[in-house]
DNA sequence: AAAAAAC
């Protein structure tokens, strides 16, 4: 099968044989025919099988006829990261090159005064993030009554980021007599459930992933006590033959200090989370496009959909706490029939996530060793991240004993200083000059605090989440705590004993 | 144990 067959336009043909392709990919072949005929298409497939093309060609040839509104866009895109709507705006612009389409990109993190200008010259393809998309459409400067095609993208991630009510919410404001394309990389319960209110007769397409990562990426594990993972880690970076690659941590603070580790170590590396501004998130990518920067220090915002030509590695700094997400990890690298290689480095406390992932993929990854660095092992049982800190006290405890007679490094004897500033000054001293530190909450004011935080109203989109959840489940009384407030909560909401320089734990 | 997305 070539890309002529599919009726698609001679100019979007042109644009993708001067891309270079000339055989659709099985998302391809089995999707385009069907939305050029205007029907439903429920897609199950993932990034990396050409799902994107599959549906961008054809929606360039659909809109080619027509012209967009002020403020009335014809055609809306969905997206659950930033990155991957930009994604989907770059393929309408390399294949739309010779239509003139209007084209939005709208995501959080930018200005609004671009957005805005551009809907107002009308557009045909907005490609959106729901946060932005509601927002701009709340402030009056779209509709949507006009939208003739909607794409619903990677709609399982979309429910495990929480986003389902927001997408409810904006389908709820399009014409019902629309065509509509939805695509998941699997199919729960819950996202068949979706894809039956949204759709309508909908054709099926399923596409395998090109190969399963087991198959063209070779895995392997390093078990090291937990200070030795960055130096597990430049060791492997520094024995591999590495081209590029992604090294991914479990939060973003630990994307930083990563990223500054193997910077301070001569490696050529950037970092990448939700946290940073939008700005310097697309300049990284793009550099690592480039291969100006060759290593990415990334949290789980890269781990899917993000199309990076050629990964030669990755790497998992920690393993990743849901078992679907190793697989999708290292499913950036290996892709479209080339090998790759993944590496995770494990710490002691990981026995069971490992476990976990050994489960869903059915083997083992096969552990190795490192010159020069201990091998650990895994811990029994559950470990002190066990259900209630089990190995290692609470902290809290021996803090507020120590703060009474301990000076805290750095700040007592500058405190001390400002408080005899205050005297010669003669005035009070402010409540930061004072000789003692703040007094502590008492155990009763503690658990009043903490109750009140517990019943503090919940931010709006937790609120619609949870009424969704209580709609679902409107059988199930619900149990109130009553006049006990369980241990947990009050420690949840304990203030946190401020970090105190020195080691402490010699001293308790 | 986290991350993502609106200001």
């Amino acid at each position: 099968m070539i890309f002529s067959e599919l009726g698609l336009g001679p100019e979007v043909l042109r644009a993708i044989e001067e891309k270079g392709y000339t055989q659709p990919t099985p998302i391809q072949e089995q999707a385009i025919p069907w939305v050029l005929q205007g029907r439903d298409v429920l897609g199950c497939a993932q990034t990396g099988t050409g799902k994107t093309a599959g549906f961008t060609l054809p929606m360039i040839d659909i809109l080619a006829s027509g012209r967009a509104r002020a403020r009335m866009p014809r055609s809306l895109i969905l997206e659950p990261t930033r990155e991957l709507a930009a994604q989907v705006a770059e393929s309408f612009e390399t294949y739309g090159k010779h239509h003139k389409l209007n084209m939005a990109l709208l995501i959080g993190g930018e200005t609004f005064t671009e957005q805005v200008k551009k809907l107002d010259r009308g557009v045909d393809v907005l490609i959106a993030t729901p946060g932005r998309l509601i927002d701009l459409f709340e402030r009056g400067n779209m509709m949507l009554n006009d939208i003739k095609v909607l794409v619903i993208d990677e709609a399982d991630r979309m429910l495990d980021m929480g986003f389902i009510p927001d997408i409810e919410r904006i389908v709820s404001l399009l014409p019902k007599n629309r065509q509509t394309l939805f695509f998941s990389a699997t199919m729960p319960p819950e996202i068949r459930r979706l894809a039956d209110a949204f759709l309508q007769n909908p054709r099926e397409v399923t596409v395998a992933p090109p190969a399963s990562p087991s198959e063209t990426v070779t895995q392997a594990m390093v078990l090291v006590q937990e200070q030795d993972k960055r130096k597990a880690l430049r060791h492997l970076l520094r024995t591999e033959d590495v081209k590029n690659a992604f090294i991914f941590c479990n939060r973003k603070r630990d994307v930083a200090v990563v990223q500054k580790s193997l910077e301070g170590h001569g490696f050529n590396a950037g970092a990448l989370h939700g946290d940073m501004p939008q700005h310097k998130r697309t300049e990284t990518l793009e550099l690592f496009k480039r291969g100006d920067i060759t290593l990415l220090v990334c949290s789980d915002v890269a781990a899917r959909g993000l199309d990076v030509q050629g990964l030669s590695h990755v790497f998992n700094f920690d393993v990743p706490l849901h078992a679907e997400d190793y697989v999708h990890r290292i499913g950036r690298t290996g892709r479209a029939g080339r090998m790759g290689r993944a590496f995770t480095i494990a710490g002691p406390e990981d026995g069971k996530l490992v476990a976990a992932i050994a489960r869903l993929i059915k083997r083992d990854i096969p552990m190795i060793a490192i010159d020069g660095l201990e091998s650990a092992t895994f811990e029994e049982g559950e470990g002190r991240r066990g259900r209630f800190g089990r190995g290692r006290p609470p902290r809290g405890g021996d803090e507020r004993r120590g703060a009474e007679d301990r000076p805290r490094r750095d700040e007592r004897p500058r405190r001390e200083e400002r408080a005899e500033r205050a005297e010669r000054d003669d005035r009070p001293p402010r409540r930061e000059e004072r000789e003692e530190r703040p007094e502590r909450p008492t155990e009763r004011e503690r658990d009043r605090a903490a109750l009140s935080e517990a019943r503090r109203e919940p931010p709006r989109r937790d609120r619609d989440r949870r009424r969704r959840r209580d709609e679902d489940d409107d059988d199930e009384p619900v149990v109130g705590f009553g006049d006990h407030v369980p241990a947990f909560l009050l420690r949840a909401a304990r203030p946190r004993p401020e970090p105190s320089g020195g080691d402490t734990s010699q001293e308790g």
